[in-house]
Formats: structure tokens, C-alpha cells, sequence
DNA sequence: AGCCTTTGACCAGCG
DNA sequence: TCGCTGGTCAAAGGC
């Protein structure tokens, strides 16, 4: 199978690159079926017409490869239909937004440019790994909330939809509700059915979208400066930040994110998953060995520091070239542990801190 | 006030 | 031509 489509995006500061390469030979479709049943999450199932082909996603270090399952030809026209599975389509869309916030993070300064670069590179792991099914789920909550709730017109697709009708069909099924693509003049629609117990059943999309996503400022505030903190809930459960990955090891490298001076999650990954990453992303001004989130209050001093779950007992202070902050240094107060943490304001947006932590919490 | 959803009516395609 | 089905319209009401 030859590659067709070689999409590779750089950012502009060499901090972070990531490249995919479109194996499967697939011309867009006109409609977009999208069935909410996905048994194996790494097995996406491509309906076009008569045709079936299966293909399978597979994530590299660098790349992400869709390839060819089986022996169908390649289609040699445009599909009326275009069924694939939720998660191939979440996929897609996590790789989007992955691109988005690199893009929409341009703006920032160096180093948070970097933290979010690196975290969104790790996000798009995750949502690309085979573990994660309870990202579908979440999806389809989405969807089903649109016609509720204002603030999820902008579905989990990243385009805000208007709903135009619902009519039950199939006689004693499910009821079918229609959208239509809030941008002007654009053609897209989408159905959507949803079954007895509040899921989506099944989502068709026709045409293409003739213009950019909605700006993905909603979501940089989910990652990073959102301060009311339901966005970012959002964002966590959205790509299912639990800590839960089975792929933990020791030693680990912790990230926490907070919110009005409430933890939200925190999420581990290993030395060695962080160094692909620091070999992708490139040196990080803000620690070699520790991955860091900046921490945004609403009202902050410095007792919010240390307010993440454990006691710490400060041990050092140091003034950062460049910062008027200084920047502090705790260590776990329980004597055994070995975990530390750093602690600065930024010195663009003294509301914001951020906390590198080393070493792992051992009680 | 403006945007949105709801819902019955209308229309087109098809057998 | 008729009836069925699915998609769209548009008025009304809600938020």
C-alpha cells in the first residue's frame, strides 16, 4: 500500500513535531455514518457502499499509521456512505484538536508553549491508545447534551451544529434528530439517532465543512487557563486523565492540575515515556526531569502552594533570572518520602504558578 | 432581544 | 396514482 497522504506538521518553534501518515487509500465521502459500537478499539471498520475493509490504527513514537487490513481494493470513487467506528472518528478528532492547541499555543510564551505542547502530544497518546474506551462514551454524551445544554452546541466534532428537526422513524425505533452546520453557507448536516437509554445510536454527517473549525480558545482555557474549572474538568474527563494507565512504572514523574486551588487530577507517566517525549518536544526550560503544569487560581498566594493533598515542608528559595518570583522549594514532610516539588509564579500572569514535581509519594 | 429547540406540516422520492 | 418514509420548513415557545 502506498502512501497517499503525507500530512507532516512542524510547529514553528521545533518544540514539538508529529507527523501522519494517511496509508489507507480513502476518498472523502460524501456522508459520514457513525456508528456508536466500537468492539475493538483498534479496529475501525469502513463501509463504502458494497465494500468492507478493515483497518487498523496504529501509534508510533512519531506517527500514527492507518493501514490496510485485508485485500479489498482501494475505492475508486466517492462512497455514498461512509460508516466507520465512533472511536476511529474520536481519533480523528483528537488528532485535530492536538493540532489546534499547537497552533492556538503560537501565542504563548516559551514555556508554557512547551508544557502544553508536550501535554497535548501526551494526550494524543492516550486518546489514540487502545485502553482508552471510556473516551467514547464520553463522546456520545456530548451529542446527546446538544440539544440540552447551549454551552455543548460546539460538539465533541468541534463544529457548533443547530438542530432543524427530529422525527421519529422506523416506526417504534429510535428518534432521528437533524443538524445543520451553524457556520453561513455551510453545507454540512448531520443525523443523529438516539436509542432508548440516551446514547447515540448512529450519527451520519453529509458534505464537507467549507471553512476552520470554531476557535479552540475554549479549549486552551480548558487546558491550562480556565479558571472556572468545569472546562477543565471536561478536558480531563475527556481524555480520560486518570492515572489509571496499566503502562505506570517507577520511577515517576507526576503532573497535577488545579484548579481554584483544587486538585483535579494528576496523572503519572514513566522516565521513559517522558524522555520520548522530551526527545520529540526538545529541551524544556522549565526541568529535564519532570513534566510541568502551570496552575491557574482565581485568587492565589502562596499557602495554595502546598494545598495539592500533601503537606510539604519548604526548604529552599531561589530568584530566577528574568522572574521577579521567586521560586520555592518543597520537600513531602513525611520524612521517608522523596518527593519535591518546585513551586513559581509566572512572571507573565503572576495569578498562575508553575509546580515541577519530582520523585513519587510513597504513602 | 436574540438564539435555540420543539413539533406538526409539508414535500420529494420510491415502490 | 397512492401510500409510505425520510428530510426539511417554519411557527411557536423557551431560555
Amino acid at each position: 500500500m502506498q502512501n497517499n497522504n503525507n500530512i507532516a506538521t512542524t510547529n514553528p518553534k521545533n518544540a514539538s513535531s508529529i507527523s501522519i501518515a494517511l496509508v489507507a487509500n480513502v476518498i472523502r465521502p460524501k456522508a459520514i455514518r457513525l456508528k456508536a459500537v466500537a468492539n475493538h478499539p483498534t479496529v475501525v471498520a469502513l463501509k463504502c457502499n458494497t465494500s468492507v475493509q478493515e483497518a487498523s490504527f496504529r501509534m508510533d513514537k512519531e506517527s500514527i499509521e492507518i493501514s490496510e487490513g485485508n485485500s479489498e481494493p482501494s475505492i475508486l470513487h466517492r462512497p455514498i456512505a461512509h460508516v466507520v467506528s465512533s472511536l476511529t472518528i474520536l481519533q480523528k478528532f483528537a488528532y485535530e484538536e492536538h493540532q489546534q492547541i499547537l497552533v492556538d499555543a503560537r501565542s504563548l510564551p516559551q514555556e508554557l508553549y512547551q508544557v502544553n505542547c508536550k501535554q497535548s502530544t501526551l494526550n494524543l497518546h492516550r486518546s489514540l491508545s487502545p485502553s482508552s474506551n471510556t473516551k467514547q462514551r464520553h463522546y456520545s454524551s456530548n451529542y446527546v447534551n446538544d440539544s440540552k445544554k447551549t454551552e455543548d452546541k460546539k460538539s465533541s466534532d468541534g463544529y457548533k451544529w443547530r438542530k432543524y428537526g427530529q422525527k421519529r422513524v422506523k416506526k417504534g425505533e429510535f428518534p432521528r434528530a437533524y443538524y445543520r452546520c451553524v457556520h453561513p453557507a455551510c453545507p454540512v448536516k448531520k443525523t443523529v439517532e438516539i436509542s432508548k437509554d440516551g446514547e447515540i445510536a448512529e450519527i451520519i454527517y453529509r458534505g464537507d465543512h467549507n471553512h476552520p473549525k470554531p476557535s479552540s480558545k475554549s479549549r486552551d482555557k480548558a487546558f491550562n487557563l480556565d479558571r472556572n474549572g468545569s472546562t477543565h474538568e471536561k478536558w480531563m474527563q475527556k481524555f480520560n486523565l486518570d492515572g489509571n494507565d496499566s503502562h505506570i512504572d517507577i520511577p515517576t514523574v507526576s503532573a497535577s492540575f488545579i484548579t481554584d486551588g483544587r486538585e483535579k487530577a494528576t496523572e503519572s507517566v514513566t522516565i521513559s515515556q517522558k524522555r520520548k517525549n522530551d526527545d520529540k518536544l526538545g529541551d524544556s526550560t522549565v526541568a529535564t526531569k519532570s513534566t510541568a503544569v502551570p496552575k491557574l487560581m482565581s485568587s492565589i498566594d502562596d499557602s495554595h502552594e502546598a494545598n495539592d493533598g500533601y503537606s510539604w515542608q519548604k526548604y529552599g528559595k531561589k530568584v530566577i533570572k528574568g522572574n521577579p518570583y521567586p521560586r520555592n522549594y518543597y520537600r513531602c514532610s513525611d520524612g521517608k518520602c522523596s518527593a519535591r516539588k518546585r513551586v513559581q509564579r509566572v512572571s507573565d500572569d503572576p495569578r498562575s504558578f508553575i509546580t515541577i514535581y519530582e520523585g513519587k509519594h510513597h504513602h
